[in-house]
DNA sequence: CGTTAAGCACACCAGGCGGTGTACTTAACT
DNA sequence: AGTTAAGTACACCGCCTGGTGTGCTTAACG
């Protein structure tokens, strides 16, 4: 029928067109960014037909929001979810996307699109929410004391090292994984069960 | 002559177009983004001839950098000259920017324009520093150990808050603040000389 | 006064934008 | 083999974009 939800695999039938056009959004949104993207441009490099693209999604609004939606790769559960470290660690390891990461995604959408109502721009808020939420959770379990603020509190950092990071074209991450440390510091107890040296903490 | 200079004032003979045409670029600009705001549209609300505007500015790119360069209306100066405020107080209000500012108008520009290479992005690279700068030399007054690494820290709290507000589309400057507090406490040595008895820093 | 330049009105341009219409091919599943 | 849907090719649409060309009016200044 004319709905059939034919799956996230897209495999059914077809050479899998929907896939090769969120892989090709997901280069060039984030190297051109969205609003300096047409959609023939993205068309031709995904070797869809325009036709077909629209046959996937009702408009370049939609295809921004799955763009958007298929990106977390492990961003986030993948510094979460790693047994291997302290909840501590964990915390400080969000501030290790200092490899080549160009830039939030989802800050970019909220500022290109600039519409608060848009699709693209709500995921991004749940999204950022979610974040801080997970951070929170972290924290909870590292001991903290407040695990909300200090969730909400790292979570403001990781922004301020992406945005900063945009505009001055250099890496702000290592100071933002500074300041996280010392106020993760200073919101858990000072158990021994992990050597602190941190510098400083005087108050 | 062709160029004249004819000086910031622009009222030497007709009736200030440059000066409309700049005052419109704030609004538009600032309301619905560069790329969403046209030169037609922006010179009708500068009630200015199409013409006009580009006599006065070779194209929409110098426009947009002249803009950014007319900002700074004493958010910088307006803080950090403040003579009645301890240095310690004055890096905090830099952060009481709460009232109703859209947001920062140098990271929209990075993100929009999407080119290092743009003088708009060269300018609010420029400008990013310089409010680091004066953080850092506010924090040496204040007595602060590491004072470049304190005006660092505080400049990425602030552009977290700037891109955290808008995404969330929720101020987030107090959430900055309450960082600020700490870092700035733990930088400086424990004088006595101004009581430090800030509200909200809870942890 | 006349010169000079700031500003104006308006038609116009090429080109890109998001998005469609139509007629066609290809291939999987029955 | 036949059905069905995914994908294709490509011309085409109206609209808006940044940017010009031309000829005109207005007003300050010497």
């Amino acid at each position: 029928m004319t709905e059939l939800e034919k799956g996230p695999t897209g495999s059914r039938r077809g050479r899998g067109a929907r896939e090769r056009i969120i892989s090709a959004s997901q280069q060039l949104f984030r190297e051109q960014g969205i609003n300096r993207t047409g959609m023939n441009e993205l068309c031709a490099a995904a070797e869809v037909s325009k036709r077909t693209a629209y046959q996937h999604f009702t408009g370049k609004d939609e295809l921004v929001a799955e763009y958007l939606r298929r990106f977390d790769p492990s961003v986030l559960s993948g510094v979460f979810d790693r047994t291997d470290l302290t909840p501590r660690e964990r915390l400080l390891a969000a501030f290790d996307i200092s490899p080549d990461t160009p830039l939030c995604p989802y800050i970019a959408a909220a500022v290109e699109l600039h519409d608060p109502q848009h699709p693209a721009s709500q995921y991004a808020r749940d999204y950022k929410k979610a974040v801080a939420a997970r951070l929170a959770d972290t924290a909870r379990e590292a001991g903290a004391a407040d695990p909300e603020q200090l969730g909400e509190q790292l979570a403001l950092l990781i922004d301020g090292a992406a945005a900063r990071t945009r505009v001055l074209d250099a890496d702000a991450f290592p100071t933002a994984a500074a300041i996280a440390a010392v106020l993760i510091d200073n919101a858990l107890p000072a158990t021994a069960g992990h050597n602190r040296r941190r510098e400083g903490v005087s108050s």
